[in-house]
DNA sequence: CCAAAAGTGTTAGACCTACACCCATGA
DNA sequence: TCATGGGTGTAGGTCTAACACTTTTGG
């Protein structure tokens, strides 16, 4: 059983192309028609897909996300989402806020709590759920036509990610277990999305002891190869736990 | 028509005797019974109440909520709420977060969706909702008896007030209209949980330009009488709008 | 005149910002 | 040897933290 009126949507952003982008897919018409015509739960649900032509179009995308089982815990069913469309476990999971205005789904009332995750997109091969046509990261910046406040609520979903990253060291997820100074700055300068000066960042970050030195380089670039560093889990449990601050 | 499975609640912190203070209230568990029993839309809801007597004794408190009208819009609906309980409009309300554990209000699955609101306790009676049998203003540090995850959620809420308060200019909604440096220091004081230095305090709040001095002074106190001083509202929206920070 | 809270400045250290050149690598 | 990005230190200004005494008022 669902609740009818409650979807849960993952806003899950990644690093690409020294760019942030966002996780959309689009379901496959006629799957999805099957699906919502033999499913006795979605019954009242389908016309959310009968009054939404945009939701068969090929011209827009949606957040991945689904109603809300009975059964399900709500924090732990947004980490099913996330398992499914990545693969991932352990992903790092926050609630952005709930979106209840009367009409941001024409024809049905649906309040919908939002999550973003952030993950390192090169890591892990998008799972295809069975009902969709196409999954697709899109840069931040030039985000395609979205279904209904799918918009707003990837606004807010980054505000809330530039407000965290401020002041926790969340921005690591984002990156390879390896990684450059330079691919660290730069990370932080699209979040923030202004430049940062690389001689205060490196001693900035490098105060703050949660960099391993891997000893390793990087290999085949045609300039002086950049250290790689990793992240110290165990000082970043503690920051975390310390509700430190961490402003760039 | 309600939402059956979607319940907003609000946590409304007052500043008290210098302390915070949360509202909170008790049903009639008569006038409870009644209206549950002729409302029809509250037919499945009634489980909640009979399979939980917390919700009928005298010993039991909750938060100011209930579930969400299918017509109305979410944050709208908050703003309701406080309307009905307090009188006031134009109140300091904020999303704090969705709650979705499964058990969390036992056999029922409800989610709920906490909002708290600042407030000045002096300026407005509380209005009994008609269904109410108290409603009273608690000690955050000595709250009474709470159903389901109200603890939880009141706390919550207070670990998103101490973060707000810290980066925009939040708590002067708790204070009267006119109030004194100390007033304020001591606000802070109570919600940031220590000790501030007075100068240092006086300094850094004086030199926002968000203060001003209304020439009067306390009159019949037994000692200095303390200057009053307002906020500037102009520069508090613009301070707000400019996502400042406000460390103190 | 006493009790009680209001009000006020300075200094040392930490932190932030701005800024320019040499280094290592592969092509 | 050139192009490309990697890597490094210092000085000036701002912000923060610590700290103690005098003033005003009513009783």
């Amino acid at each position: 059983m669902i609740l009818q009126n409650v979807s849960v949507d993952c806003v899950i952003f990644g690093f690409k192309n020294n760019k942030i982008n966002v996780l959309l897919w689009q379901a496959e018409p006629e799957l999805l028609e099957k699906f919502l015509t033999t499913s006795k739960e979605y019954e009242q649900i389908k016309i959310i897909f009968e009054k939404n032509p945009a939701l068969k179009s090929d011209d827009y995308w949606g957040l991945i996300g689904t109603h809300l089982p009975t059964e399900e815990d709500l924090d732990g069913y947004a980490k099913k989402i996330l398992q499914t469309a990545t693969g991932l476990d352990n992903v790092y999971l926050k609630q952005v806020k709930t979106f209840g205005a009367l009409q941001r789904v024409p024809h049905y009332r649906v309040i919908t709590v939002a999550y973003y995750a952030l993950i390192n997109p090169d890591y892990h091969d998008l799972k295809l759920s069975p009902l969709a046509k196409s999954v697709k990261w899109f840069d931040i910046d030039s985000l395609p036509n979205v279904i209904f406040d799918v918009k707003d609520i990837i606004g807010k979903a980054l505000k809330k990610l530039r407000e965290e990253v401020q002041y926790h060291p969340v921005g690591f997820h984002l990156l390879p277990e390896k990684f450059t100074l330079t691919q660290l700055q730069t990370m932080y300068e699209v979040i923030l999305d202004k430049k940062l000066d690389t001689r205060n960042f490196r001693k900035k970050i490098q105060n703050m002891g949660l960099l391993i030195d891997t000893k390793e380089k990087q290999t085949n670039v045609a300039h002086r190869a950049a250290k790689l560093y990793s992240f110290d889990m165990d000082i970043y449990r503690q920051l975390v736990e310390e509700g430190l601050n961490f402003r760039i």
